[in-house]
RNA sequence: GGGGCGUUAGCUCAGUCGGUCAGAGCAGCGGACUCAUAAUCCGUCGGUCGUGGGUUCAAGCCCCACACGCCCUACCA
């Protein structure tokens, strides 16, 4: 028996720049899902937090463009990605935003402690303003001449069309992005994180994970392989979207915000913060982040690898003091380094990748108001880009969900429920149990530590398709005993044993897919007479902000319903109706409908 | 340009330490069955493991080169 441990999920913050696409869930939102509701069956004490990622440039741009505030333009956005996160089922214990009163405390906290400690140093920088805002104009915001190949409209980090990496002091007739302006090339004060200064101990810290051999090769590899040439690392910019610097440093320097990656990465320990402080324990986060037997877990796409496995635990290594330069841990101590940095790989669509500004995208929100989150989240447990990039196409979506989760699991469920509703109506007893129906319920209890261990070590794809073998096991079975032909008075109690069998298994089985499908598992539970909601889901509630009184909304939950993974045996003499199917077919024409919509999607946006 | 990851059956993907590793699901084909959403179960067809070299008694697996795809390359997040 595994003991009780703290356990950490900390999802990616998903950037509030607009609706999530398919890729975005696929990389961190439901496989963190399925693996917090996992170990929560387990019996693990788990704190999963995440929010919406609300700062930097690319929403101030945007917001400039829709007319908006940005703090409009992530009022809305934020509201958007939490319903969609609900709506999946993702069951986190506080999704919350970077732009609350809490989060600003938490970071400076960071700030000022880093700079104590000496790990964020000033230093001049050669910075591009946009003449007309002020602002830091990011290499990729200056358009201008490729000075290799003439193209006009290369971005001063890239050129689109020879594909060089270019320096945007380089291009010539450089205009702003936004402004069409010429930059302003200036020298300015940053404050970089002395990453140098902290790389010593990132390579322990990371040697000593390597050694543990639970992170994923590539992941592991990357890491270690950044350390190399490692360089500070600005944390500051001149804009007048994001978090201001602390304190004196603040009103000296009223122009400057913190650098959003510097805040958003924050976002765990200050999640953590807030969550304990309206449970009304404030010092509970401790459990997870001060604890050194806690486990902590960071799910995202590839793309992250470098601020969860450098940036993050940099950031706390100084501000405990454990870099180069020595020092000492501000008021939330000794934060726990990452456990595990999981990262997936990108999902792809028809063989391309996703594009918001193309238009080539699936936005979760139409997936889910036409299919639901069931079809959706087995697609992405059972074909998502867990190792390597993978592809979506509407054809296997559909084929999967037809002929694996209704055909397969539907079915299994749809005839046992239907085979009890017509004989006895109720749960029956069984008599005794045959070689074969030992067998079975052997094979199904198996399940609960071959997925269970699969699912421990993030193989969620290879998790799912085991239990669904055991599912195809389980319809054997019913072909083996043949139950609908035991219709004799004397062949009555035999008849009951094998339904009863049968139910046990389909609920153990039940259990046992729940991580992936939670909305399923409460309507199955239903089906095969179960009382009340079997699997908690995550709600979408109106709260008011801890220090500025302001209203948002986060996805937060009481999970403490959450069934146990094992067996739990049937409740003889429970009701069996005659069931409605669970899980529906979609129809073949649905690919053709979504592809045209692509298709017809695809020109038109910007 | 530099660093990294990937390429396995028609499709989507597993393959841990070099040694039953040529695998699964789906699609196709054949059969069984009828409780169930024409669902299920069994059998079967199918691959020069991206290309070219190398190491080894033995190579999807290790080494080198190349092709293609992707990620990172520090001011997009």
């Amino acid at each position: 028996m595994r003991r009780m441990s703290n356990v950490l999920s900390a999802v990616a913050w998903p950037y509030a720049n607009g609706p999530r696409h398919l890729g975005h869930v696929a990389g961190f939102g439901v496989p963190s899902d399925v693996f917090s509701r996992f170990m929560r069956m387990a019996g693990h004490n788990v704190l999963m937090v995440s929010g919406s990622d609300e700062h930097g440039t690319p929403i101030l741009v945007m917001a400039d463009a829709n007319g908006v505030t940005p703090e409009e333009f992530v009022d809305t956005n934020h509201a958007i990605i939490a319903r969609e996160l609900t709506d999946l089922g993702c069951a986190y214990d506080l999704y919350t935003r970077t732009t609350t009163a809490n989060h600003t405390t938490v970071v400076q906290e960071l700030f000022t402690q880093n700079l104590a400690n000496g790990y964020l140093v000033p230093q001049p920088q050669q910075v591009a303003l946009d003449p007309a805002t002020g602002r830091t104009l990011p290499d990729r915001y200056i358009e201008g001449t490729c000075p290799i190949c003439g193209y006009t409209e290369a971005r001063g980090d890239q050129c689109d069309n020879c594909g060089n990496q270019l320096d945007p002091i380089d291009l010539i007739d450089p205009r702003s992005k936004t402004s069409g302006q010429p930059p302003t090339f200036t020298e300015t004060q940053h404050w970089f994180l002395d990453l140098p200064a902290l790389a010593d101990a990132l390579r322990t810290w990371l040697e000593g994970r390597e050694a543990s051999g639970t992170w994923r090769p590539n992941v592991i590899k990357f890491s270690l392989n950044i350390l190399d040439d490692i360089r500070p690392r600005a944390m500051t910019r001149d804009i007048d979207w994001g978090i201001p610097l602390p304190g004196e440093l603040g009103e000296q320097y009223p122009t400057k915000r913190l650098y959003v990656w510097f805040d958003a990465v924050i976002g765990y320990l200050s999640a953590s913060i807030e969550w304990a402080r309206r449970i009304g324990e404030p010092e509970r986060w401790r459990d997870w982040w001060n604890d050194p037997e806690a486990l902590t877990y960071y799910f995202m796409g590839k793309d992250n690898i470098t601020f969860h496995s450098q940036i993050w635990p940099a950031e706390m290594l100084g501000y405990a003091g454990k870099g180069n330069k020595g020092g000492e841990p501000g008021q939330y101590g000794t934060l726990n380094l990452p456990t595990e940095v999981v990262s997936s790989e990108y999902l792809t669509m028809e063989g391309k990748q996703f594009s918001t500004s193309r238009g080539y995208v699936i936005h979760v929100r139409d997936v889910l108001d036409r299919y639901g989150p069931d079809p959706l989240r087995y697609f992405i447990c059972a074909a998502g880009p867990e190792n390597q990039d993978a592809n979506f196409t509407w054809a296997e979506f559909v084929q999967r969900n037809n002929s694996e989760l209704v055909a397969g699991w539907g079915n299994l469920v749809n005839r046992t429920a239907a085979m009890i509703a017509k004989n006895f109506g109720e749960i029956p007893a069984p008599a005794g149990l045959a070689e074969i129906d030992e067998a079975v319920l052997k094979a199904v209890e198996t399940g609960f530590d071959t997925v269970g261990d699969l699912l421990t070590h993030h193989r969620q794809k290879a998790a799912l398709a085991e239990a669904m073998r055991v599912v195809s096991e389980v319809n054997k079975y019913v072909t083996d005993t043949e139950p609908f032909k035991l219709k004799g008075d004397d062949q009555r109690e035999r008849l009951a044993t094998v339904l009863h069998t049968l139910v046990q298994c389909v609920s153990d089985l039940n259990t046992i897919l729940a991580p992936f499908l939670p909305h399923a598992a409460n309507r199955v539970h239903a089906v095969i007479g179960g009382r009340g909601q079997f699997t908690p889901l995550p709600e979408l509630r109106d709260v008011t902000d801890l220090d500025s009184g302001k209203a948002y909304p986060v996805i937060t939950g009481d999970y403490t319903s959450t069934p146990p993974w094992r067996r739990v045996p049937v409740e003889i003499g429970a009701a069996i109706a005659k069931p409605t199917p669970v899980f529906v077919k979609l129809d073949e024409s649905v690919v053709e409908e979504e592809l045209a919509r692509l298709a017809g999607d695809s020109p038109a946006q910007a």
